[in-house]
DNA sequence: TTTATTTCTTGTCCTAGTTCAATGTTTTTG
DNA sequence: CAAAAACATTGAACTAGGACAAGAAATAAA
């Protein structure tokens, strides 16, 4: 049951046998539906999952009513709203199945027992954080400084498995333009590649 | 000479006279003239900086030589390249002061000494990522989702004291537009402001 | 397996922001 | 304080990508 959650841990830190005991007696499995809301805008996050099945997306939603997805979440990563998880305040954000999905739960009060019992997460977290900060910086850079054509490529590099699990739209809502433009972006480089090859 | 960087640490955390002095033995003071280079693309970060005096900027230069800003630092904040510091490998940014600064450095040594030695700063330095990382997923969303005027005007409210320490040209590479657009959208809105008054 | 719904494509027209170039203004420096 | 350098403004022509609309394909549901 918690093979791949601990292989994730142990990618992070030499933990013993006892510390993973204590962090497994922690969490909280949960199997949620697809299209399922797991947080909307205005509520309090009260978790971090842990997706060991599925796939998850989070996303905004602006002042014109289009949506921009901030993240795709799939087997092995952890969704959450940090901002609105530790300090518990009302989120900006939605997060949402897009499969049946399989996760662990921290709430914020399991996630504290568990730093006070085994503060070595402390680090983890820590660390996981700062992996996440350094793609984001990556990522806003890529947004101002690409075109839609570079950033469709490197996200097909990047996330080769995403685009034959979610649909069309939500990856433009990702790469921050719109679904007409990502499939006139698609001809294009598909006409691109047959001349290539002919 | 410690008064503000101590202000800062204990806003996070409740840290003892000897927790603090450790601190502070730790940290290794700086000054730096203006128009420095403190990290350029390619070299190894060696440092996170908390800026007692003074002001920084880090920035990306993309594949056609335009500068994209990714932050604007002044006192109280702390600089870094978080990515290359940690894990000790080439940067893709640069790090250059505007004023002359006085500054507080770490070292990745000195950093682990300190989380060794007082591990309570494992927590401080995790809430300052996540911070961050809150606060570049907003910019994201805004940086795709809202106008160039929206998005100065954002500035302006979020930063009030940043345009009168640097160039506007700055402005606009950290807002993700060109500097003559900035131009445009500041005549506009000055011609809009005096309309309302008329 | 037919119908309904969601998703994807394609075309036309439109706009926010770019690029380039010229001029004016402020700041820096010798 | 003069000259140079850096910075800001303005205008004209251009382009990447958006908005809208309509049809085609694929998925889901019944």
């Amino acid at each position: 049951m918690f093979e791949e959650i601990n292989a994730y841990i142990k990618r992070y830190s030499d933990f013993t046998e006892q510390e993973i005991a204590d962090f497994n007696a922690l969490l909280q499995p949960k199997t949620v539906a697809k299209k399922t809301f797991l947080l909307q805008e205005g509520e309090i996050c009260k978790f971090e999952a842990f997706i060991k099945k599925g796939c998850i997306r989070t996303y905004y939603i602006d002042h014109k009513g289009t949506e921009v997805t901030l993240q795709f979440a799939i087997e092995n990563w952890w969704v959450s709203d940090i901002a609105s998880f530790h300090e518990q305040k009302p989120s900006l954000m939605f997060i949402e199945t897009l499969e049946d999905c399989e996760l662990f739960l921290l709430s914020p009060e399991t996630k504290e027992k568990l730093l006070s019992k085994v503060p070595k997460f402390e680090r983890m977290f820590r660390l996981m954080v700062q992996r996440n900060l350094t793609r984001l910086q990556e990522r806003l850079f890529q947004t101002i400084a690409t075109t839609a054509v570079e950033k469709y490529l490197d996200f097909l590099e990047r996330y080769p498995s995403i685009p034959q699990r979610v649909a069309q739209h939500y990856i433009a809502s990702y790469l921050g333009f719109s679904p007409e433009f990502l499939s006139k972006v698609r001809t294009k480089l598909s006409k691109k590649s047959k001349t290539a090859k002919a």
